[in-house]
RNA sequence: GCGCCUGUAGCUCAGCUGGAUAGAGCAACGGUUUUCUAAACCGUGGGUCAGGAGUUCGAAUCUCUUCAGGCGCGCCA
């Protein structure tokens, strides 16, 4: 019906009102047709004539008398009515409006308005937490929305393959192995570890995991940690210096080790969110600097032919030239790369992979580095538009009204795996995506948790298991699920029909917008609906004529309800 | 200092590609169960959409500005 009214209402600007091709261009892109949010508005409403008026200099109202008749003379509209300051409301014949219930749920993918999505190849990097130590609350909120957003999107029709980029080479990896090394050897008392090595009791488990037959004298611990600088950083360099030099098989196998622990302990953790990766993707494997034929080498090549300078012994990208604040550093004083030059290499793999759009979720921490991979990658010749950035805000935890301490290095924080264990996977990813994902979120465990009429995530569930109950009993007292409307009976349920097709166009704006809390909001609207629907009235003892027309609609809000929540990877309950 | 984000009911937030009377949950108060799951529903009270100016037929929504808060500005990752 979407696509029917709204082709006569371009067939309308076309011949109906005289524009010039600017005009015309803009009031097609301008105006709206869209479901009306109660049915005293009809069933579509369109803006068409407000935003005509401005561009033709004519009176909406003039215009709509002309519209009027056009929409009226199709044998599924009923009645058109003007409205407001220049509304054109569109009410449908009771056949019309319930075929759209149908075709909508035979063809749960065709979209309105689809015929201008094309579909895309699309890749989401998300989580791409360094691989030191278990994922805290935070990355979860990163995992529930890059997911979510894939979910969205290929129900949208596109194609979505999901990433984690593993920053296995750089300064954090050492640091979790130096870590590791000197709990396996007992190097230091709790009290004098050193203050920017890992302390979690993960490190502590994965030492006791390492078969290493050596063992350190005290002698060769006292060299180890001969005079020390005071500041924590260069201790920890020191150290990583010391034991790579002096130590080098331990070294290379307590590092190998830890890393993968720590990689398998994440992807479990993430299996258990339900969040599964199509692709795990190494920063090691873009190669050395040092090896002129490597991934990274090739592609700092690349840039350095036109785009980059020598100063100060380092090489600098000239960023400033594609929109950055200054240039950057992609190779060292002493001859190593930057994060920045393997992260260039990184987009230059993925752009080459053929991906129409690439979507970056970020920790909103990283917002000052938009620019400058967007000017990376115009400088390697790509255009920035196929990047998208995603910044999702850090989840604060409360329990009982009081904020749950993070803090990753001293070990002492609430993971990922606590919150599953806790609430579940389902309620954790329902309440990270309750918000904006560039926004502060406050997540409250204790609200999670509770059986209380304030736990919004039980409110939707208990739609959803309501109707399951209400179907079960009908049929066992003998009904027969009906398959379609009577067009002339009961339309108590038409309102609540009204809000289900809405669905599909909340989902499209989801997926467009990439937010997936569009949707939990849909779903808190559509259940309550619901809730007031079946306060209302008395189901199972309503008359014959009358039931199948509800339990028809209860089928098309249970089926809508079911796959909004899969799309945000929630099972919905047919019990509770 | 520069950049990004935020400011809507007592609290937590929707609504922001301009549109019809500004919404929801919680909290407060008062009701609803001989009947399909009361984790529900109904009702009442509660708002200068931070302040100001502008654009527009029309602004919570766009522009400018002031105030308040958060974050980011490394040859860290």
């Amino acid at each position: 019906m979407y696509n029917q009214i709204s082709s006569s209402l371009s067939d309308f600007i076309d011949n109906e009102l005289s524009l010039h091709a600017d005009q015309r261009k803009a009031l097609l892109s301008k105006h709206k047709l869209t479901l009306t949010d109660s049915l005293q508005k009809g069933h579509w409403t369109t803006n068409l004539c407000l935003v005509a008026s401005n561009l033709a200099k004519k009176n909406p109202r003039d215009i709509a008398l002309a519209l009027i008749p056009k929409l009226e003379n199709q044998p599924e509209i009923a009645k058109v009515e003007l409205a407001g300051p220049g509304f054109v409301n569109i009410f449908l014949t009771r056949e019309a409006f319930l075929n759209q219930l149908d075709d909508a749920h035979k063809n749960p993918n065709s979209f309105a308005n689809s015929s201008h999505a094309s579909n895309e190849k699309i890749q989401i990097e998300f989580v791409s937490a360094n691989p030191t130590g278990p994922l805290h609350v935070g990355h979860g909120r990163g995992a529930a929305y890059g997911d979510a957003i894939g979910r969205i999107l290929q129900r949208l029709g596109h194609e979505v393959s999901r990433e984690y980029y593993v920053n296995d080479a750089g300064r954090q990896i050492d640091i979790l192995a130096c870590s590791i090394f000197l709990r396996r050897f007992e190097c230091f008392d709790d009290d004098n570890f050193p203050g920017s090595a890992y302390k979690g009791s993960y490190i502590l488990e994965i030492a006791q995991g390492i078969e290493i037959d050596s063992t350190l004298s005290q002698a060769q611990k006292d060299v180890l940690m001969d005079s020390l600088p005071s500041d924590d950083e260069e201790k920890i360099d020191v150290l990583i210096e010391r034991i790579k030099t002096n130590y080098s098989n331990s070294w290379l196998l307590i590092r190998e080790h830890g890393l993968d622990y720590v990689i398998k302990s994440i992807k479990e953790d993430l299996t258990e969110f339900k969040v599964i990766f199509d692709n795990w993707f190494f920063e090691s494997s873009l190669g050395e600097l040092s090896d002129k034929k490597s991934e990274i080498s090739m592609a700092l090549d690349q840039v350095k032919k036109d785009h980059a300078y020598e100063k100060n012994g380092a090489v600098w990208l000239e960023s400033t030239k594609f929109g950055d604040d200054k240039d950057r550093v992609i190779i060292r004083e002493d001859g190593r790369g930057t994060y920045l030059s393997a992260d260039l290499a990184y987009h230059r793999n993925k752009l080459d992979r053929g991906f129409d759009t690439i979507i970056n979720v970020w920790g909103s921490d990283h917002h000052g580095y938009i620019k400058r991979i967007e000017a990376t990658i115009e400088a390697m010749g790509y255009r920035k538009k196929q990047m998208k950035v995603q910044l999702v805000q850090f989840a604060n935890l409360f329990e009982n009204g009081s904020k749950v301490k993070m803090s990753t290095r001293s070990g002492n924080f609430y993971t990922l795996k606590q919150l599953i264990d806790d609430i579940g996977p389902d309620a954790s990813r329902f309440y990270y995506l309750s918000k904006q994902a560039d926004q502060h979120l406050d997540f409250d465990i204790g609200v999670a948790r509770s059986n209380s009429k304030d736990n919004l995530y039980y409110y939707v569930q208990y739609a959803h298991a309501r109707i399951c109950s209400v179907e079960k009993k009908y049929l066992e007292s003998g009904g027969t699920l009906p398959d379609q409307f009577n067009n002339n009976d009961f339309n108590g349920c038409d309102e609540l029909l009204q809000m289900a097709l809405s669905a599909q166009f909340v989902i499209k704006s989801a997926g467009e917008n990439l937010q997936p809390h569009l949707i939990v909001y849909y779903l808190r609207d559509i259940s309550q609906s619901f809730h007031q629907f079946y306060n209302s009235v008395n189901i199972l003892n309503a008359q014959e004529s009358e039931q199948n027309n509800i339990i028809r609609s209860l089928i098309v809000v249970k089926s809508v309800i079911a796959s909004s929540l899969k799309l945000l990877g929630i099972e919905p309950l047919d019990s509770m």
